[in-house]
DNA sequence: TTGCGGCCTCAACCGCCGGTCGAGGGTTGA
DNA sequence: TCAACCCTCGACCGGCGGTTGAGGCCGCAA
């Protein structure tokens, strides 16, 4: 059974297959005093992962996604990622995959942000009552000091947070077209989308300054 | 400049781009006294460096093979770079959201901006309909590239010229908002509050969008 | 029933990748 | 003159993908 592997993939150890079980990519049964049996969906799923990790350089953490995407019944996906698992959870569940799970999952109290930023109280003030800067409960995230910072350096423009006000409002459009597009949860998709946004915002701002 | 891709990649730092250089996927230009300088063909590059990383999750030593098979001018590897930055031009196409850079100079036909962008006789009506695409004269410069190419990608998704008249809106706004603060005149202050604008629009839509 | 080669677990360790940090120092512009 | 950048170079780091080894049970056959 190791042997059938071994033939096709050369570098599978027992070491391996062992770490990929702790790792929750295959649960081979067990005899009764506790070896290690693989079944032949055992196999076919170690020969998924093997390719998928040789041929595609995928990360084990993704190639594991994809396996449970196919468990839940979505496509057995030949030669290329799952289409994104975003079927429909059970509504008013928790779901406590969070993942995605971004460095921006700063948690900044108010002070903190103030002088991450290095802004004054008053200028804070304003930018939330703006709603340029907007807590999560009561903590901020690291895009926040991004946005205190750019809001600062328009300062010394003489450009006063109220003048922003339309930069609120469109970022707030362009979310609402980018979720209408790529759903509600936030993915690869929402992420290009994003990046795309703001990229043809830049180009337009360009084109239209040059004129 | 840094500012620039910090915009559409959260996670770009300076440490990095000096890391990929050492790795020799980017080699910028040296200034006089040895500050790198980045050229909109080295931002393109780095462009596809954090996508493939980001969204394909190849490893540096995969993506810097890819980059090596685009400068021969082959297309590399199946399943390989999707949207290569291979020019079709001679003159190297202008990709990059440097504000800098000069790409205003150049002039080009409807047809030469329709082949450039890559899109169809009717996506460039569409988008021209909207003004998000406009004629100066009888040519174009080498932002409408940017613009037309994003587009392009938004159709990919579903989303129509139609939809993004919003961004055009929104563009609008903001050079109203820097000519009235810079004067009318481009000069090294326009440059700066635009790229400010920009960087504040990508932090706010994406701060939009982790709630 | 002893021996020997497998398999088991669990914890420690390892090498590489993809960067980050910090010391020490030059550059720029107000 | 000073702050705020940028530079280099070497040390360091955390995570990933395993490997190694100690200590022990299983199974077979001499």
């Amino acid at each position: 059974m190791l042997q059938v592997l071994q033939a096709e993939f050369a570098d599978v150890t027992i070491s391996k297959l062992r770490f990929l079980e702790a790792e929750g990519l295959v649960t081979p049964a067990r005899t009764a005093s506790g070896y290690r049996k693989f079944s032949a969906a055992d196999i076919e799923r170690l020969r998924y992962v093997l390719t998928a990790q040789r041929d595609q350089y995928l990360p084990l953490k993704v190639i594991k996604e994809h396996l449970g995407a196919m468990d839940r019944g979505l496509r057995p996906t030949p030669g290329g990622p799952p289409a994104a698992p975003v079927a429909a959870e059970p509504a008013g569940l928790p779901v406590a995959e969070d993942f995605g799970a971004d460095r921006t999952e700063l948690k900044l109290t108010r002070e903190e942000l103030r002088v991450a930023a290095g802004i004054t109280a008053e200028l804070l003030e304003q930018l939330e009552s703006h709603q340029l800067v907007v807590a999560r409960g009561n903590h901020y995230d690291g895009d926040a000091i991004l946005v205190a910072k750019a809001a600062a350096e328009f300062g010394r423009y003489g450009v006063e947070p109220r003048h922003l006000r339309p930069f609120r409002t469109a970022a707030d459009r362009e979310v609402g077209l980018i979720e209408q597009v790529a759903g509600p949860r936030r993915d690869d998709k929402t992420q290009e989308l994003a990046a795309l946004a703001v990229r043809l915002h830049a180009a337009l701002v360009r084109s239209r300054l040059s004129r």
